[in-house]
DNA sequence: AAATGCTCCAACCGCTCAGTG
DNA sequence: TCACTGAGCGGTTGGAGCATT
């Protein structure tokens, strides 16, 4: 007995939005903002249902998205994100606000897999627990958010210190960019996203959250670990096979892919991930040189 | 030119989580 | 505490368009 259906099927049209339908969409949205999805098929008298507006919204129509043409600057950094997180598109999608989760697992499917298949064939060593793909699913949804929440925080802080190259520097502006609706509430929505950061971040930093409260437990830390040593080109057999217990690509191939210079960040730090579970402290320090190492990765 | 196979991506489905009364 | 609802996420599918035969 699953949950029945979110929306009647009886009267609910299916299939590809015709521009007529974008049209009313993106004018309620401008004129009411996103979000009260509920409301937008009886309002607007679009025959779709809620979750359809909103995945259509936010798959396409929303402003500031880049389509196609995934550049290499960003097919690495999905790469490094997705040995790093796994399949967490939406999380992935978090440090590229101009490119939907929708659109990086699309172009996941279709283009990486295949090179990292093609790399495969070239270099049978490696590559011994399967894609990427086939993480197991025994992650928590808290820890995707811990993921998403933590780059959040550290976008705003990028940009409070500016530290962001140009390019960087674009793709966060498209949060704030001129083309978006122009009502308040709308761009309230998102262009006050990294205000709410930082505000959210000072918050997070008088009262960071005790450890009881956030899931503290040792399978993020391992998880934490094992992502990490994931992307240690230099790591020995069993950091590989660490990492790919967690279903993880192997190492090997994401550094081949990604000719990533062996003296990154995490290369030094490899050494403080051998061993059993630490405690909480420990491994929000291992949070942070992860995100060291990623925002060196984008600093770069 | 027609048939067939393949690729890609928009959209859907089912699940989980968070908020609310 | 529990049930309900809305929102978000990841996996999967359907079909349009392109390539090949």
């Amino acid at each position: 007995m699953g949950r029945p259906p979110c929306c009647d099927k009886v009267g609910v049209k299916k299939g590809p939005w015709t521009p007529e339908e974008d049209l009313i969409l993106v004018s309620y949205i401008q004129e009411h903002g996103p979000g009260n999805w509920r409301a937008v098929p009886t309002n607007t008298g679009l025959m779709r249902c809620n979750k359809s507006c909103r995945l259509r919204w936010t798959n396409y129509l929303r402003p500031g998205i880049k389509r196609g043409n995934f550049t290499e600057e960003e097919e690495k950094l999905i790469i490094h994100l997705q040995a790093l997180l796994g399949n967490r598109w939406a999380a992935i999608a978090s440090y590229l606000p101009e490119r939907t989760d929708n659109d990086i697992k699309n172009y996941w499917n279709t283009h990486m897999k295949k090179k990292i298949k093609k790399l495969q064939a070239g270099d049978g060593s490696s590559m011994s627990g399967g894609l990427p793909s086939d993480q197991s699913v025994s992650k928590g949804r808290w820890e995707r958010r811990l993921q998403t929440d933590i780059h959040m925080a550290k976008q705003a802080l990028r940009e409070a210190l500016s530290l962001d190259k140009p390019n960087c520097q674009t793709e966060l502006k498209s949060f704030t960019k001129p083309c978006q609706p122009a009502t308040s509430s709308s761009t309230t929505k998102y262009a006050s996203s990294t205000e709410n950061i930082s505000r959210w971040l000072q918050g997070w930093m008088k009262n960071p959250p005790k450890p009881g409260a956030a899931p503290s437990n040792s399978e993020y830390e391992q998880h934490s670990i094992n992502n990490m040593v994931g992307t240690d080109s230099s790591s020995s057999e069993a950091s590989a096979s660490a990492a790919n217990n967690d279903g993880s690509a192997s190492p090997i191939v994401f550094e081949s892919l990604l000719n990533v210079d062996s003296s990154t960040p995490e290369m030094s730090e490899t050494s403080l991930f051998q061993g059993e579970s630490k405690p909480i402290s420990e491994a929000q320090v291992q949070l942070s040189l992860l995100e060291t190492w990623l925002m060196d990765y984008l600093v770069q």
